[in-house]
RNA sequence: GCUCGUGUGGUGUAGCUAGGUCCAUCAUAGUGGGUUUUCAUCCCGCCGACCCGGGUUCGAAUCCCGGCACGAGCACCA
């Protein structure tokens, strides 16, 4: 008993709570490859940041590498977008704290790829199908051959030739991984490893690819091979992809290898975003619906960095998630929440009026104010208020109020436009309210995006000299990001 | 239809491999209170869950069987 199961004879540990992502099998430190394969043919969204963050973070811990990788192998229904191949790797950077440690381009290695579909033929263990689509469907759902399979090598490599000099035309022929037709799982049985693309009238946006090739391998040929070429130790991915590793673990039999260690997630909705698509929201923003990939409408990366969400909340936000295989639905205040946590320390405080109305003061006051910039930190120094005019305005809604104390000046009762001081020290537990002087308002612009829509608010500002980029907290209303001295894009509240 | 996978509070998540120490962890949301001259931050409290039914066992969130629900794959897309 001690030989077969020793667990049972051990004292059990006490069971700590783990925290943070959950073990990697088989991890050496040091030797650890991982690796995102995002296709360049659109934005990066919020759904590929759990791709980046969740290796990135386990490449980080087992002091491993992270390869990032383009699967940029269809020409026709996914086309790459020439730019995404320089957006991807900074916006990868910037969300990781570090650049990935290599980058891997499909479309560089398609020689690569035809070698090994080339030894795959040889071996007989891959064969060129002539079947339609249509056709081996059937043969697929019968579990019964199709008639190219018995080809000899030497006919594979004659029709292999056909499908390379373009004698084939695409839909006339394509290579398949011979598996077993009887294979309980249909998804399994004799899978197509590489096609043939009108690369003519779809070239290939990358200069030095373009019509280069007409055969390219589909996602689980070049992955596969991929993945054993770089020496990928573990894949974490979709489990939209668990069939696909079982169509790459019988192809990696046929060549003797061994599969990397595999893990999954589920699906990721976000409450306010619900199911978003890569390839529509490139058609919207094609269409001019939105103003660029960066639209603070749009759920992805570069939107969401524009509205000040940091790098740094996106990670905690996903190792929190961590890597269970649950479709689940999150609200989008989990994720503001650790971005408050982030930047609420650094943030100053300013004043934003929407709908303003200016109020003259009357009665006894100091000319000048001076408030904290951020309550928690005197040390940030000290925002000052000219009352030598002795107007101020104030939120329309807050004027209603009659009654109110003024943050960090006087109290203040209010009949039509006219505001009589009543006391500078607070004297009872009226409402505080934010407010502006007439000497340090600007006309500004809070920009929203909410529901779908956006939404520019105009209103009176406090005057700053904040650069652009920097993360404030509007009074009363909450965190936005300064895109001008004048406009302000709300982040949350 | 076939195949694969998942079911823990409103939302996520820990615990499940090796059953007890779990009247079930943590976070977020909600709610009540404290600090604060912001409806911010911070602090304290409360609320609220093991999909259902059998079985094994002294003991089941955890193991077994059967349901049910949801999701995904079965593309010459990734």
């Amino acid at each position: 008993m001690a030989e077969e199961a020793p667990h049972l004879l051990e004292k059990r540990e006490k069971k700590e709570r783990r925290t943070g992502l959950p073990e990697l099998k088989n991890a050496e430190k040091g030797k650890v490859v991982l690796r995102f394969a995002p296709n360049p043919n659109g934005p990066m969204s919020f759904g590929h940041a759990r791709g980046i963050v969740i290796n990135g973070e386990y490449a980080r811990e087992w002091e491993g590498e992270l390869i990032l990788r383009f699967d940029d192998t269809d020409t026709v229904v996914k086309p790459p977008l020439v730019h995404a191949y320089d957006d991807i790797p900074k916006e990868a950077e910037w969300l990781l704290g570090y650049a990935p440690h290599r980058i891997v381009i499909a479309s560089d290695q398609i020689p690569h790829y035809y070698e090994h579909a080339e030894r795959m033929l040889r071996s007989g263990f891959g064969y060129v199908c002539q079947c339609s689509g249509e056709a081996f469907k059937v043969f697929r759902v019968d579990k019964t051959e199709c008639p190219c399979r018995p080809n000899s090598p030497e006919l594979n490599i004659e029709l292999w030739g056909k499908m390379l000099d373009g004698t084939f035309k695409p839909g006339d022929a394509v290579v398949r991984v011979k598996t077993d037709m009887t294979l309980k799982n249909p998804a399994l049985r004799d899978w197509p490893a590489l096609r043939m693309q009108d690369t003519a009238n779809h070239p290939h946006p990358r200069p030095g690819i373009g019509s280069k090739y007409r055969v390219w391998p589909l996602l689980d040929f070049q992955s596969a091979v991929e993945d054993h070429l770089q020496g990928v130790t573990h894949i974490i991915r979709g489990k939209d992809l668990m069939d696909s590793t079982r169509k790459q673990t019988l192809l990696y039999e046929h060549f003797g290898w061994t599969y990397p260690e595999t893990m999954y997630w589920g699906r990721v909705k976000v409450h306010e975003w619900g199911g978003f698509s890569t390839s529509q929201m490139r058609r919207d923003i094609e269409a001019g619906l939105f103003t660029g990939w960066d639209d603070p409408r749009l759920p992805t990366l570069s939107a969401l960095q524009k509205r000040g969400i940091t790098a740094e909340a996106l990670r905690a936000f996903w190792v929190e998630l961590g890597v269970t295989q649950k479709d689940i639905s999150v609200p989008l205040s989990s994720l503001f929440s650790h971005n408050t946590k982030q930047i609420d320390d650094e943030a100053p405080r300013l004043a934003f009026i929407r709908n303003g109305e200016q109020v003259t003061l009357s009665g006894e006051h100091p000319t000048s104010i001076e408030v904290d910039v951020h309550p928690n930190h005197p040390e940030q120094g000290k925002r000052a208020f000219d009352l030598t005019p002795p107007h101020v305005w104030l939120e329309s809604q807050d004027l209603g109020k009659g009654s109110l104390r003024l943050k960090g000046f006087a109290d203040l009762h209010i009949t039509d436009r006219t505001g009589e001081i009543q006391s500078i020290d607070r004297q009872d537990n009226r409402p505080i309210v934010h407010w502006l002087s007439e000497a340090q308002s600007v006309d500004g612009t809070l920009i929203m995006a909410e529901d779908g829509e956006l939404i520019e608010l105009h209103g009176k500002m406090e005057q700053h000299n904040y650069p652009e980029g920097t993360m404030v907290q509007l009074e009363r209303i909450g965190y936005g990001r300064v895109l001008s001295p004048t406009v302000i894009l709300f982040s949350h509240s």
